[in-house]
DNA sequence: CGCGACGTTGACCTACCTCAATTGGCGTGG
DNA sequence: CCACGCCAATTGAGGTAGGTCAACGTCGCG
């Protein structure tokens, strides 16, 4: 369950970390996973961080809450990622975060954290550079509820998911899961569940994707990045190689380059 | 001109660096001190980062724009505020930076950022938090955008640009800066320039804010934040003083509370 | 077989957009 | 001191993308 990361963050982790470090932090997830039923809240707004949680299998999500019930869908985060570095940072949480589908994640409590942290000398770095990835996703999908239409919209959003699995660029076409029910969809682009489910039809008419058994088909990548307007440079998918030297020279102050 | 932030980040630099630091920090922001005019462009996207910059008087803004010129202002980076960490992080950056009008703003090459980081050992650890707040704040324009709609989009901008000048929830009323044009209030809360004016009127007409001479008047906070749903949670404006721990304690394995 | 979760459809509505002027304040040059 | 030009705010009229409400269809599962 915790070995087959198809997922950028876990592969930057294998590569990244030294094997004996690689095989301390799969032991400790598998140590501690822990399962979700579809919808359940993992973390809600406004409580104190508890545990440095890392997904194992399915998708969590970030959402934040109106007072009335209105709801917006922050970020998806896919197995291999950790949820967020709160446990390190913040007093108390300003989002919540549930299990789009059943969902495995490892819980990891501040003591085995630290120690964990200390068997991996680059683990901070990496987890700060998935932090800073994170945050230009964010600023994305700001752009994408803010300025694109509906279809661009969805398009852009499956895009990125679709990328965000494959690690590279690829030509041509291609599949991959896609955990969403098009309610989740709507919230996280800001529209209607309605709308979403036209503008879905209409991707479909245009042979721009297919959607089937939780996997998304995409008959030719450039067609539906064309019609997003894609551009993948956010998620910052090469200059993962240097993560870990880059933030490393901010914590030692070493210049470089 | 570097002596006066009014505003938060400054003031937790000043508190928790030591007296050294502190005088380090401000020299060198002072020796790399430039002016923009307004709507210049600091860093556009795509470019390799080349400076730390901190906004010393002014405001700058992220935006990010489509192939058609579609335009989104991201985030607002006031006085005393880093504009990113892309030095340390990024191979080139995801997203332009721009004036919102006249700007000052300190650009520390990689030489002497990286000796500042050795004089200040807290530092990185703040520039960290500070990554993790604006990370925070980008969340919140992302449920704004998607989920409130015009006047309450409009509101919670202004809440949320006061809350950050004063550091402190306030009781009653107060003002502070406002140097957005409505194009730009427009730009960064993904309406239309005409329509933010109708906005502005409606919250006139409730006194709700006075809007002159780039500042922001507003009668009852309390009144605007119920009209916004405001919640000042996201800007974490508590848990600074003990941000340097924490993200120490990630840094060092050191567990803690 | 019946129930629950999702997807789909139709009819109608409205918040916000678009386009196109017009107004007002202010700095600059004559 | 006035005239001009620029920039931002304002106004009006008309249009539309997307929302709302309320069914209905479909599939999987207990």
């Amino acid at each position: 369950m915790t070995g087959a990361y198809s997922v950028t963050f876990g592969r930057i982790l294998n590569r990244l970390l030294s094997s004996a470090e690689w095989m301390a932090w799969e032991a400790s997830l598998a140590r501690n996973a822990r399962d979700y039923a579809k919808g359940t809240d993992i973390v809600r707004e406004g409580e104190r961080p508890a545990a440095l949680r890392v997904v194992l299998s399915g998708w969590a999500q970030k959402y934040k809450q109106l007072p009335d019930g209105r709801r917006q869908i922050l970020a998806l985060v896919l197995p291999g990622q950790p949820c967020d570095l709160d446990l390190f940072t913040v007093g108390r949480t300003d989002h919540s975060l549930s299990a789009v589908r059943r969902l495995t994640v490892a819980e990891i409590g501040r003591q085995e954290a630290g120690s964990l942290l200390r068997q991996c000398p680059n683990l901070a770095q990496l987890l700060c550079w998935g932090e800073i990835v994170t945050a230009a996703i964010q600023r994305e999908w700001t752009i994408n509820i803010g300025q694109r239409n509906a279809i661009e919209r969805v398009a852009q959003l499956m895009c990125e998911i679709f990328a965000r699995q494959h690690g590279i660029p690829v030509s041509g076409g291609g599949e991959c899961d896609f955990l969403l029910t098009q309610g989740q969809l709507a919230e996280a682009t800001g529209l209607t569940q309605v709308h979403v489910n036209r503008t879905v039809q209409q991707l479909r008419r245009r042979c721009a994707v297919e959607l089937r058994n939780l996997r998304l088909f995409i008959p030719d990548f450039a067609e539906l990045a064309g019609i997003a307007a894609f551009n993948a440079n956010y998620l910052h998918l090469d200059g993962t190689d240097r993560a870990v030297e880059r933030v490393t020279a901010l914590f030692r102050g070493i210049e470089r380059d």
